[in-house]
DNA sequence: GAGATAGTGAACGGCGCGTCTCGTATACCA
DNA sequence: TGGTATACGAGACGCGCCGTTCACTATCTC
């Protein structure tokens, strides 16, 4: 009926689709998903609102994922791999530093931060499995090779301690972040950033 | 029918009691709550489960509490005023460190651990109030004094930076325990909290 | 074009929520 | 001590959402 070109490359999917497959249709419920999860929340968030959104049957849904912590899981992952940006260090470390922590708060602005609030809702110690541990690495590895690499340049240049690279240090700085976003419901402001840097960050890292 | 003294400290509750009112029934809501939260978890507490485990009806709990999160947040401050225990530096640093450290990390391996996880997964900026606001008050305020008494300690030791007690860096060990307890599902063990205090703490806070 | 595959939409039983009612135990007061 | 008001226990109720199933239909493959 419609406008079906047989390209690989999918540009039909917009206005006149007739009825989505595979991973065209998954993408749609990726993005329904992160809508409504932006709209009501983790813990608000239905099945059917989401296939509904997606005008998708709910079989579809349980057809690809046993559970909404799965789909929601999946739907973040999906996100992700878009994000992974290359940063590279200026020499300003200070200003790097708030760049990459500004960029992280911003983040958990979004669909993507009410969806770690909400798996780690539902996270016991015995349900966890290899997909939930592969999604955390996920997330932390690429974080934790741009502050490493700001600090390996700083550390080049001498403002910056080498202890600078040990692992718990290397992660304070997102750790802080997320604690805050997880604790107070919102991500950590400019003014709270600069407080992180000045008292705890800065501190520990730079050369004496 | 069974010993009911007129005495208004409760002693007869356990085991003969007939039919319990009042703070006396809200005390056996509260264990049955905790027991449950220890058993299956915030995220698969039912209201049901509870009011059975408590021997009590469900109208009696939505009497006193308009939900399940109001609820396991009542809980929640029941027992943690019995928790708040003074404590006394030995002059000891890093002892005292690691001791406040691993009672907080036994703290959260407990239905309290669980109720806070709980109350995390269903926060919205949007949504917090007051009561909410006093939870975390009363959970974050005693903790912070036990560090400030040990940082004020070292101060005046000679062996702790005075910047130490900067509001932050005051939270900076709480907030390292309570990051990794919600993002791994479980306690930080002795060896994490050692790397706590080697690489991020004791680095911090100690005087050159 | 025909068969295979995958999606839609609706209906279904089940469960837990939050409300309500009824019968009964406990507290308060004459 | 007896009578009344109040609070509670047990369970039924309608509702909404879960996760499954079914009949039907669109799309892909050959």
């Amino acid at each position: 009926m419609n406008a079906s070109f047989t390209i690989e490359g999918n540009l039909v999917t917009e206005s006149t689709a007739g009825r989505r497959r595979g991973d065209d249709l998954e993408r749609a419920i990726f993005e329904a998903a992160l809508a409504e999860l932006a709209e009501v929340g983790y813990a608000n968030l239905r099945m059917e609102a989401v296939a509904a959104r997606a005008k998708a049957g709910k079989a579809s849904l349980y057809k690809r994922w046993p559970d909404r912590a799965r789909l929601i899981q999946a739907a973040a992952r999906y996100k992700a791999t878009e994000v992974d940006t290359e940063f590279e260090p200026s020499g300003d470390l200070r200003g790097d530093l708030r760049k990459v922590m500004r960029y992280i708060a911003e983040y958990q602005g979004t669909p993507f931060g009410e969806a770690i609030r909400g798996w780690i809702g539902e996270l016991r110690a015995d349900e966890r499995d290899a997909e939930v541990e592969d999604l955390r690495a996920r997330i932390e590895t690429p974080r934790i090779r741009v502050f490493a690499k700001i600090y390996e340049d700083g550390i080049a240049r001498g403002t910056v301690r080498p202890e600078a690279l040990r692992p718990r240090v290397v992660n304070l700085a997102p750790t802080l972040l997320t604690h805050y976003f997880l604790t107070r419901g919102a991500p950590a402001d400019d003014a709270v950033i600069e407080e992180f840097l000045d008292q705890i960050v800065l501190p520990l890292i730079t050369a004496s």
